[in-house]
DNA sequence: GTGAAAGCGCTAACAG
DNA sequence: CTGTTAGCGCTTTCAC
């Protein structure tokens, strides 16, 4: 039983296909009468207009793209969370990928999702991103893009993020003022933007404070928990180890304070430490962890938003707009 | 710049829309010479199969449609990450919606799924859910449907669980066995089948000791945080408060972990407590939260799984599969 | 006001 | 081995 279509209402009404179709958009040629008719006829057999039919009529669809390193990650599916609600709200369809931190895997979801001519895209980039080639292939197509939270170096792209700058900032001028002495950095891969602003920021605030800028107390890696743990692993190995730690982000921070808890280190004792993020663990651990508060469904919200008016405005354009959030420190214990 | 098409591949090569497309997919009719130069083409010009057209072609698109709940909830996030692996191995998409537990979304979503003309459908329910009209729509459209996790009473279809009974069982058993004499039951509405399981898995538990069954230690409520901080609430209030709780999940319980702590009621001395899910708060928090685990992204799996092979083999035959996972009971230190 | 015809990009008979 | 034709369901000129 193969869904209805417009064809049968117009055979069952002996009306035209065209007829029906503009009686269904209420076209204003179509008389009061016929309208009636047509619809009523549609609502009794469940009618149901064929997207896929009328998007290749368009050429556009009525979805949206999305990528993220992980679905699972709080963050994302927050902010996936936002990005379906907005889309819902204006008549769009979501399809979702996840790179898994893969840049393999990222090209490959960008490809599948032009080849479902979604009507835009909107993508926070894996963590093994240096290539832009498919992304600057999905902008060549005239599709639009906008990229939240993780964005890459070289590329100019519309984009919603967080002050990173500020808000790292705020979190390492914290940790300088409670006192703590040496302050390490986990930090992420400095292809992605967040991870350069977060690391910026740290050396910033060090030499505001005539503090100096170890090398060694900054850990490069990823983004995951298992990336804290072994940066953690590396910290307390020193010599001379830090006393407090600022994360790049929450996961990172948690795989951290995890291994902490193993070791026996008292936090914030032995060691302060303070994220990014405020994933709702934060505030459920123990110790509860300090963070940099990100407004996940907001930045997805904005995002959607975004992409949702160039999509309107069909910018040809290419009209970049950055939006900028505002995050905010959360003290709780771990710092 | 609208994408490449295999008619402009066709024209290029002086050859018909027909050849180009036989050569794309490796017919084996054509010639090697023949392919070679349409798929060198193609490659240089950076061509995309338009699979709205192909999906129109096919009467059927390859993508599978997924709602739930809450996207940003843990169980439900890593259940999606789940269903996102496997469809992409197999070339599926996934377009994701969120009913946010409201039954006219849920519809609305199942509608727009089905003018999407997704390929399948997989859905965990909305609590609000009652009338099925829309889901046995689905059916009668002959597309297949598998339920996860969160089914309705009052409908045979495929589904991917958890043994919800013996999970619960379990957990009830363990708390009677450690000596807790007045255990209560934060449950779910009764409408969706995993509330109803875990419900008589714990009134059997009780009565399989001689316990007896008070319905006034049962609080009936949804699925989420406040929910669980609701029913604390009131089962604090009453003239003889139970000294133990199992609820129906882990939001639940967390939700009523927060507000005993912030009464300073001691756990688990003063009220244990036990939940159900394993949601990655449960390990982390304090006290740490026992509960039964259920394996999110496996159930994902299967469902995709399950899933797909009803999509293949045209499952016109409505052959019902129910696939249970195993739970496994964890005990940390909230019981 | 309504209908006929063409076409979106692709595939699948059916010819040759 | 390759081309012609028709059609998936819908919208949109262009006629009448």
């Amino acid at each position: 039983m193969p869904q209805i279509t417009i064809k049968d209402i117009a055979q069952r009404l002996k009306l035209s296909t065209s007829t029906v179709s503009r009686a269904l958009r209420n076209h204003p040629d179509i008389s009061k009468a016929t309208k009636k008719k047509v619809i009523a006829l549609a609502r009794e057999t469940g009618y149901q207009p064929n997207l896929i039919a009328q998007s290749l009529q368009n050429q556009s669809s009525n979805t949206i793209g999305v990528i993220v390193p992980e679905i699972r990650h709080s963050f994302f599916s927050s902010a996936i969370s936002g990005i379906e609600d907005v889309a819902y709200q204006a008549g769009y369809a979501i399809m979702v990928c996840q790179s898994q931190e893969s840049h393999e895997r990222e090209v490959l979801n960008t490809q599948a999702l032009m080849a479902h001519r979604v009507a835009g895209l909107l993508i926070s980039i894996s963590q093994g991103c240096g290539d832009l080639r498919h992304l600057r292939a999905v902008r060549r197509q005239g599709i639009p893009l906008v990229f939240f939270d993780r964005s890459p170096e070289g590329m100019e792209a519309s984009q919603v993020v967080v002050d990173d700058f500020q808000g790292a900032y705020e979190a390492v001028r914290y940790l300088i003022n409670k006192g703590y002495k040496r302050i390490a950095h986990l930090a992420g891969p400095v292809n992605i933007n967040i991870s350069r602003q977060r690391m910026l920021a740290y050396k910033q605030a060090l030499q505001d404070s005539q503090m100096p800028v170890a090398e060694d107390l900054i850990i490069s890696g990823g983004f995951s928990g298992k990336d804290g743990r072994g940066g953690m692993q590396r910290l307390l190995a020193m010599e001379n180890p830090p006393d407090a730690v600022f994360a790049v982000n929450d996961p990172v921070a948690i795989g951290a304070l995890k291994l902490l808890k193993e070791q026996g280190v008292k936090v914030p004792k032995d060691m302060a430490i303070i994220g990014f993020t405020n994933d709702p663990l934060a505030e459920l651990m123990d110790p509860p962890l300090s963070t940099v508060d990100q407004p996940a469904v907001q930045i997805g919200r904005e995002a959607a938003a975004l992409l949702l008016d160039s999509i309107k405005n069909h910018d040809r354009s290419g009209r970049i707009i950055t939006k900028t959030l505002k995050t905010r420190l959360i003290i709780r214990s771990s710092a």
